[in-house]
DNA sequence: TATGCTCAACTTTTT
DNA sequence: GTTGAGCATA
């Protein structure tokens, strides 16, 4: 059954017996098909008990997908497997052991800003000047060790100048206040399950014992600590199966260290090696050019990739004269294609190097009526109102929390400004409480006369005893509306506080989504939830929208028409990365990764002019379109672009090109106002049709009023409602 | 202490 | 072209 439909280079995967082994899987070759069938080869043919397999991957969102295949191969079993992220799986065995050690099961993870804003106190503690030494740069100094395993007093030894020596006092006061609050940043749900087997022999016995069979997915792209956490557990049984590809290696920047896969056979000297090599998503024209362009590379284990896939249509370039037009031109690309094809939306992808280059596309997208997806961006759940409604949870989840009350305590304005924090801060460090028990304090002695805050304290107090009895979201809407919260935005009534209103409702109805999901869960693990779900983790792909991404949320994922757009020099590559050799190299790779996404067709764009943070500037193509054999493309300069506009139906591609494609009427642009004008017919998806009866604001800010069949009058903002055009 | 305004920095990519 | 931090003012 599972074996069925594998190749024989697949089929050994599966089947390997034990010891290490190395799997070189190239884009598309079945990798996660085989990890799948691997584990349920495990399980099924070899009897091993499920909880006993480790299987790690790079998202949350591969996690769920692989445990689905294999719910339906070996059943509800699936469900006692150990698989998720790096992080998910720390942190699940820091809370199954934090007694053990002698730590807090109530323990919040922290995200970036978290960390910043405790990097900002620990500096104005040690009177660092934040003018003098940016926190940002603090805060990679901070990762970038613990993506090496480092800890504080290591760091400390090492500090060799000035700066170093900072960084470690800040990284030391940071780490503990992080320890007080009960809080693990990304970093630590590595790096503190690694100290844990590390201090506690009989723990790690038990889990070396544990877990006979590891497996890890993108290798890749493993960082140094990450790749210690596997290794303590692997080796025990020696059972370490790492799958990955060198040349898909994009996160460097994060600490991933390429080496981790190219010394494999040495850190494994009798691992087996195994390469997939057979291509089964893209065409032979698309997968030559990935190719021709990953083999400029200096650092790579050498690899072809080979299909018997059909030759396809030849790639294209094309060059627009700025970034709106090189928008419209995908669009007109889309219209032509899903005429000519039996295409739809979803199979449409656009790539880009930079979140910011979302925007125009947003802007077209929105008034050609394409309904669409952004992965990524500006996310939902950093919105300041989620942020905070997080920081009334996480208060309640774990009262230690104290960057989190600090964040709420005046927010509806309570009458506590910056000074009384402060000195409520003084009492706690000089009695060693956390914040919210000086505050107590403060009050029963009479010290503090703010009755406000004393509601609040004692309304905190009551919301803990709930938590039990309370649903989640219930408790979530309650403790929003009870605080004040909720309100200090109704009372505020502009358009943007009622869109924040908006959004803590929705935020409460992910909150019973999370509950439908998990009936059992606990208000901590829905925050964890929070705290580790990625933009690709959310993404669904099921609706008929064109998705927008960035290239590294791209990974892993495949759609028929993929567009690479912004293929400039200083952009794609960046101009961070165009001084640095190795830099350049990862760009190239990440080229790659965004090619080898695309199945039947590959369109390559770049604008002449560009407008980054208001500057208009001249730009000049990508290197890697002049690295892609000349065979494989097709070049469209912007100038034919301009002599073929005037004839509109015109064939677009010439003659001898198989998918010769018709551009009657794609050159009018129909402006937005007619689009969304007055009287014009709308479908919603959960709405029906409808018709707009009034209309306000501009560009992205239009908001229709439309009247629905049933529903009556929605005031809907054109920007996020999925409306489409009728007729 | 609260609020509103100005200006700067921002943009690489994310678990 | 945006967003938040910091400053000035009441």
């Amino acid at each position: 059954m599972f074996l069925k439909s594998l190749n024989p280079k697949q089929t050994e995967a599966v089947t390997f017996g034990d010891g290490p082994l190395l799997i070189l899987a190239g884009a598309g070759s079945g990798k996660t098909r085989v990890l799948t069938a691997r584990i349920a080869y495990l399980v099924l043919k070899k009897g091993v008990p499920p909880e006993s397999i480790l299987a790690v991957t790079f998202t949350n969102k591969a996690a769920g997908e692989m445990r689905e295949r294999l719910v339906s191969l070996i059943g509800g079993q699936a469900k006692s497997l150990w698989l998720g992220t790096f992080h998910s799986l720390g942190l699940r065995l820091l809370r199954k052991e934090a007694r053990a050690i002698g730590r807090d099961t109530e323990l919040t993870v922290y995200n970036d800003d978290d960390q910043l804003a405790l990097i900002k106190e620990a500096m104005k503690e040690l009177s660092i000047n934040e003018k003098t030494y940016s926190p940002k740069a603090i805060l990679a100094r901070i990762n970038q060790a613990k993506n090496e395993n480092i800890s504080h007093s290591e760091y400390l030894t090492y500090a060799d100048d000035f700066l170093s020596e900072r960084v470690a006092r800040i990284y030391s006061l940071y780490q503990k206040k992080m320890r007080e609050f009960g809080c693990m940043d990304f970093g630590d749900l590595i790096c503190e399950p690694i100290s844990l087997l590390k201090n506690n022999p009989g723990i790690l016995k038990k889990y070396q014992g544990h877990f006979s069979y590891i497996l890890v997915d993108e290798y890749q792209d493993t960082n140094k600590a990450q790749y210690a956490f596997t290794n303590l557990l692997a080796s025990g049984t020696r059972n370490l199966l790492a799958v990955g590809d060198p040349d898909q290696s994009i996160y460097a920047w994060r600490g991933a260290d390429i080496s981790n896969i190219l010394d494999f056979e040495k850190d494994y000297p009798d691992a087996a090696v195994l390469r997939l090599e057979q291509n089964y998503r893209s065409t032979k024209n698309i997968l030559s050019a990935a190719n021709s362009v990953i083999k400029k590379n200096k650092q790579r284990l050498e690899k072809t990739l080979w299909t018997e896939n059909l030759d396809g249509a030849p790639i294209i370039y094309e060059e627009a004269q700025d970034e709106y037009n090189e928008a419209e031109t995908v669009i007109k690309k889309l219209r032509c294609l899903i005429k000519e094809r039996p295409l739809s939306y979803k199979d449409f992808a656009v790539f880009y190097r930079t979140n910011a280059q979302s925007r125009v596309f947003e802007e077209r997208l929105i008034r050609e009526g394409i309904p669409y997806t952004i992965v990524g961006g500006v996310k939902f759940y950093d919105r300041m109102e989620i942020r905070d409604a997080l920081a009334y949870l996480r208060f309640i989840a774990n009262p230690n929390d104290s960057l989190s009350l600090k964040r709420i305590i005046n927010t509806p304005p309570r009458g506590v400004g910056a000074a009384t924090i402060e000195k409520m801060k003084a009492i706690s460090d000089q009695h060693g409480i956390p914040l919210f028990e000086a505050f107590k304090d403060a009050l029963s002695r009479g010290v503090l006369q703010k009755t406000k805050v004393a509601r609040f304290i004692e309304a905190c107090e009551d919301f803990k005893k709930g938590l039990g009895t309370l649903s989640l979201h219930e408790l979530a809407l309650r403790l929003l509306e009870d605080s004040g919260y909720m309100l200090m935005w109704q009372e505020e009534g502009s358009e943007e506080a009622l869109e924040r209103v908006e959004n803590l409702f929705e935020f409460t109805s992910a909150i019973k989504d999370f509950e439908a999901a998990n009936p059992e869960a606990a208000l901590s693990e829905f925050l964890d939830h929070v705290a580790l779900i990625s933009d690709i983790d959310s993404y669904e792909d099921k609706a008929d929208r064109m998705t927008l991404m960035t290239l590294h949320s791209a990974k892993g994922l495949e759609f028929k028409v993929v567009f690479l757009a912004g293929m400039e020099e200083g952009l794609f590559p960046h101009s961070r990365s165009i001084d640095d050799p190795d830099g350049i190299e990862e760009e190239r790779r990440l080229c790659y990764v965004g090619m080898t996404r695309a199945r039947e067709d590959l369109f390559l764009l770049s604008a002449k002019t560009r407008t980054i943070y208001g500057e208009t500037r001249a730009q000049v193509r990508s290197r890697f379109i002049d690295e892609i054999s000349p065979e494989f493309l097709k070049i469209i300069e912007a100038e034919d672009r301009r002599i073929k506009k005037t004839y509109t139906d015109e064939v677009y591609y010439t003659k001898e090109d198989s998918q010769a494609v018709h551009l009657e009427q794609v050159f009018h642009d129909e402006p937005l106002s007619e689009v969304w004008r007055i009287g014009a017919k709308v479908k919603h998806p959960s709405f029906g049709i409808g018709v707009i009866k009034e209309r306000s604001g501009r560009g992205e800010d239009m908001k229709v009023t439309v009247s629905f069949k049933d529903i009556g009058l929605k005031k809907l903002a054109i920007k996020y409602a999925p409306l489409t055009p009728v007729g």
